[in-house]
DNA sequence: CATGAATGAGCCTTCATTCAT
DNA sequence: GATGAATGAAGGCTCATTCAT
């Protein structure tokens, strides 16, 4: 069976020399730009090893094919995508702030960041490997922002007739979806603007004070 | 120049005779199931015309090429992906009735056309010309949505300070995410818990009453 | 699973059409002719179309590989490897007489299809289930000798304390092999020698009279 | 042009330093393991230098490739394979008893080295030098039994009329075939049938008194 | 109109061999 | 002596596209 691409688990061994580690540095680099460049689908592995200055037996003594890099560049990338993750509960910060401060922190990490999310998107929608890893990662993002929102209904913060899960999804989505639109499929629109709307609209959904 | 997908004026003329309709017609419903199992990217036109019991020669007749069918099936399968598109402001119906009503409508939809819609996300992740096909189309939908907006606005009947037509970007990308995240990538829901929650968030972000 | 080699169950279906016949026909014989001369593991697809003046996708149009047109040309080859296929007690021939005559079909046939056969042990040598294909054939043989030998015991005309069996698989064995050491290895010798000794030594074994 | 494998003459200079014959030693060793695993055809340096728990580059160093390395397998294991030869007139001992006796060592000897001389026959039928390398051996051994065959016709002990050489080549001919079909092809049989057999037809074929 | 054989550019993958450290 | 990263020629296989029948 052929293992799941993004499980760290199947990448080979590390290299043994310090040289090693750099040539498979600047091929994870070079991937990286060749798939933000010219998407998953239409890149070869040429084309990587010709932006690694190196050839094709190099690159199989790092990876065992498309994917394989392709985990390596998600992994190598999760640092850099680390969005501040959505409202935090800071003290007593007022929830609106926090609501806003974290969408604009999201928005801002995805623009940044925004042909390495269409190439996430991209994948996802080819290979169901990388659809589950895709999911399960938004995942984790939503059950953050559930539980918010449960602490603010317990404080008397939030309606307490929305469901918190599937509050926190929808507006999750709604979010990532703003976000794609514009910086993906290249509905242009000021950050600033995208940002007001969402926050307004968390706000209103969950009818803070 | 390659002539851009997704434009109807640039497929071949339609076949001259009755069988020629007829063969075209069973090429397209093929390439749509196969589209639909495979995926656009894993899918070969030898699987299409095997699934159409013709040849690769019959393909090329009608056809200049694997995104030339795509627009056709895309174009044959308007009238069945048209939902009902939004809240639709009839007579003096409760607008919260008309949200939940067409939110269903939408969703419903949705879920009965997933495979498509899954595909056309694919596409869109790979083909510019069909990313702004599909923003194009997300457009006009929300559009309609902003109008209707506005009107309720207009009548005193939603928030003002909320920009009508960002608000029904955010709102319909929402839904729409919603319904993607269920459908294509698997996170099983039922349908009456999603149209409750967006129904909610659409109510409370608009302020009704 | 992969298919076992050997198996005409797993060719390729039949070209539809008299020039596609034409095709394949002409393929399988190049390929005989180069295996036989470059051996099955040093022979390339490109030698192999090349001399069959075709390209390396017509190729796969009629195979899926190295080993499936092997299994096509030793299908072809049947009929002409088809030697006497051993002693055939005629009649009141003198069995002695018949001993001679099946060893001296056997030694031509043998001869004439030297590189043939010098490429089965090769690829029964590499292939294990060509290994499976031979053994099976050689018993297919053996057995008819055994039957044979059976009978003139029956008769009294042989020495009955030899196991049939066993007795017709060693002689049998030597000859075969007497043959490949002669035409394969090349340890020429005149195939008039070679009939004189190995009937000798039959008839010595069973002690015919 | 290219040193004929199988030639000594022709291999690298030993090793000056005690480590160096150790590590040379190893690679030996694990060459014949891996040979006798994957077949020579299947096998590959890297999987040689893997079982020996060294680098590639070390291989170099003492051999210039993988038939250099076989033949060094060979002439390693040349001891090893050391059967005691043939039938040996030893003193007045009983002829058939001396041709018994030296089957059954040959066959166990084959049976012990199954693997290697199905590698053998597996190389001889790739390279030609191996293949004439294998004849000549098979000749000087043929040769000892042609001679022991002409002292016993000499002493009135065997059949005259029969070509001494050639009897040996074909009766050695069959008790090796007999062993490569039962422990290479795997035909399973009982060693004390097969060495009943063969040493029965011997008797009869030299009309032994 | 329909057919399907023929094509070959293009891409992936392997592995023997070299060489700087 | 030992190492293993780097190399790239070589070969396998796919599939969109053409065209003679």
């Amino acid at each position: 069976m052929k293992p799941s691409p993004g499980d760290p688990a199947k990448l080979k061994e590390p290299p043994a020399t310090v040289r090693g580690a750099r040539t498979r540095a600047t091929l994870v680099q070079a991937a990286r730009r060749v798939f933000e460049r010219d998407g998953y689908v239409n890149s070869r592995l040429t084309d990587i090893t010709a932006e690694a200055h190196c050839s094709i037996g190099t690159f199989y003594t790092y990876f065992d094919g498309k994917d394989e890099i392709f985990t390596a560049v998600l992994l190598d990338a999760q640092a850099d995508m680390m969005h501040p993750g959505g409202p935090r509960l800071e003290g007593d910060a007022d929830p609106a702030e926090i609501i806003r401060a974290s969408n604009r922190a999201y928005l801002q990490a995805y623009q940044r960041n925004a042909r390495l999310m269409a190439l996430m998107e991209q994948v996802a929608g080819i290979d169901e490997n990388f659809a589950a890893l895709r999911l399960e990662r938004a995942k984790a993002f939503t059950d953050r922002n559930a539980r918010w929102i449960e602490k603010l209904q317990d404080r008397g913060l939030a309606a307490s007739d929305l469901d918190p899960h599937l509050a926190a999804s929808a507006l999750s989505s709604m979010v990532s979806r703003m976000a794609y639109n514009t910086w993906v499929l290249g509905d242009e629109r000021p950050v600033d603007d995208i940002t007001e709307i969402v926050t307004q609209i968390w706000i209103n959904a969950l009818r803070l004070e």
